[in-house]
DNA sequence: CTGAAAGCGCTTACAG
DNA sequence: CTGAAAGCGCTTACAG
């Protein structure tokens, strides 16, 4: 036989204790039961429009927050979206995840940011942490991970990829159309009149980096002119990569009027690159960047570049996300690339 | 009497449905009690070797990662910490909270990360978010919240502000030497000859900008100079700020040799100003900066600022946060701002 | 040193 | 339409 046990509450910890309401406290002033509350908060029955009022007056009354961990435990589903980015202090990714919190608070998500640092075994410890905290779903901003990986992680969870190619069940993948706005900023080149252009690239681990390079070659060709190897350095979208490929460049005597850098920071760099060594931009050369992230605006010149809202493309990754969580097909349609001229370009003259 | 219920799983969301391994699993494949594998977990008591050994094993071999939900839930700790940041996509913040993510991380903790744009409401709106979803801890850099709201706040939870005074039990503040760097910054520019030092200022609604404007006008009057209003102009820690501000001051024909801006981003904005009106920096005015972001070394010329390390600042409130969340005091050690001397400061020759 | 049991604040099949 | 009850995966007073 067993003795009574007296029920006991813990003093630490407890959410009465912390002076913090909770559902059943709203259940009983209202007087139903707690899973009426609970309905009322989820939309998941119709409810009499007398305990209705008097649950919503209760929630009210008391300034009732749910406690979204406990619904986390209970219902399985954390209102929370992992995001898996590579450095949150960069310009790109800073306006990205920005798109991403905007879209996903006002639906009532929490993203939980980590940094990949562009380094597999880091990206993969991010996700786990993040698979371990339970979150709805995935959002994973470019990285290393092989596809393969990103495919098994999906299995278990709903995932939106930015920047590659992947297909699956809850799996959702879309990116910028690189190529596109390659051929726009080679174009306006081109239609400047200018036909030796030089190539800054990007990092070649990124599958963006290759589409951009396509693009220019692309162009290039449409307008018959020959592809030469010797005008495309290698970079590596920072800034340090730009200003080096101009050395190069330059010291290798290669005669060019103009410079596709693939993006604003490789196009800075290169312009701190000529600025050194004494060429004009645009008077001797022009230079085109791509982006068009903040910094563009108030370079010296400001810098003519290709505008892909990179803030949308997370806005767009949050929307795909919350599509998916809904049961729902995604839908993306981002902006087309497009010129911004600025003044780091011009008609070549002689 | 009641008649026997069976038991019933629950088929979404468990966590055995899932494949996900349980701390209970763990104890019977360990011929343990759940309390005690919780109590190795968390290193609450000294257990016998030999369980230690068998409970370590099946951890390994499941591989079980304990839910950070239901650890929340019951033992009133969610292991993460909420940042109330104002845009995550400023260079500023951006490096703040990677040194903020890296120390947490390391630590076993994740960042929350909300922005509040500046605006109170949002402010307001981030830390009820957070805290409904029980945050152990609250970083809030800068912001515009009354400080009675912030003190009100730690009432509720652990908190260390960043660019604030403000005192508490569980409260703890600190910032950059604000005054330091801008006294070093104008000496700067006055031991290179300069008299006519004009000031672009930051937002005055932060504290830091009237401690760096407090920094200039002391270093001018130590050398003797006087305080000139007219050189005094108003900036938001912005691009366009700065621009508006050199047009402003050229436009007063108030004559000036150098100019020290609040913050990079102003520095910057002005000397596009300065370029679009022809007057070269350095050889007709010299440029200090202030915070040493990423820009600042490749912008044209390359810009003299004062170094902050903006990481370090996020890093050690991590690290205080830590220290309030283990009991302790937190001790914080910041760099001391340093000038970085490049290129768009020079000797005045006339 | 260790286990059984209650509890954290919710959600949701069951059973009216 | 609505309630009583079980359960989510842990932690922690209690009681040896």
């Amino acid at each position: 036989m067993k003795a009574p046990v007296t029920p006991r509450k813990r003093s630490p910890a407890t959410a009465a204790a912390a002076g913090v309401v909770t559902l059943e406290m709203v259940a009983r002033h209202a007087g139903v039961s707690p899973s009426t509350v609970s309905r009322i908060l989820n939309g998941t029955a119709t409810v009499s429009a007398a305990k209705q009022q008097a649950v919503d007056d209760a929630i009210r009354l008391l300034g009732f927050r749910p406690n979204p961990v406990a619904r986390g435990l209970a219902g399985g589903r954390t209102l929370s979206v992992g995001v898996v980015t590579q450095t949150i202090s960069s310009p790109f990714y800073g306006e990205a995840l920005h798109g991403i919190e905007d879209r996903l608070e006002a639906a009532g998500y929490i993203p939980l940011f980590v940094s990949g640092h562009w380094q597999e075994p880091e990206e993969r410890k991010a996700l786990e942490a993040l698979l371990s905290r339970r979150v709805d779903g995935l959002i994973v901003l470019a990285g290393r991970l092989p596809n393969e990986a990103l495919r098994s992680y999906a299995q278990e969870v709903p995932m939106v990829v930015v920047g590659r190619q992947l297909q699956g069940p809850k799996l959702f993948s879309f990116g910028f159309d690189n190529r596109a706005g390659a051929l726009i900023a080679t174009r306006h080149l081109l239609e400047c009149g200018h036909t030796r252009i030089a190539y800054i690239a990007g990092d070649p681990a990124h599958e963006d980096a290759l589409e951009r390079q396509a693009g220019y070659r692309e162009a290039l060709e449409q307008a018959g002119l020959a592809f030469d190897p010797a005008l495309v350095l290698p970079g590596d979208y920072t800034e340090a990569g730009g200003l080096m490929a101009v050395n190069r460049l330059l010291d290798a005597r290669q005669p060019f009027t103009a410079i596709f850098a693939a993006n604003d920071q490789t196009a800075i760099g290169a312009a701190l690159g000529l600025y050194r060594r004494q060429v004009r931009v645009p008077d001797d050369v022009s230079l085109v960047g791509f982006d068009d992230l903040a910094p563009a605006k108030f370079s010296i010149p400001p810098l003519t570049t290709v505008r892909q809202s990179v803030y949308e493309l997370g806005a767009e990754a949050a929307t795909a996300m919350l599509a998916l969580l809904a049961g729902r097909e995604p839908e993306v349609k981002l902006p087309q690339p497009q010129l911004v001229p600025r003044e780091s370009t011009r008609r070549l003259l002689r």
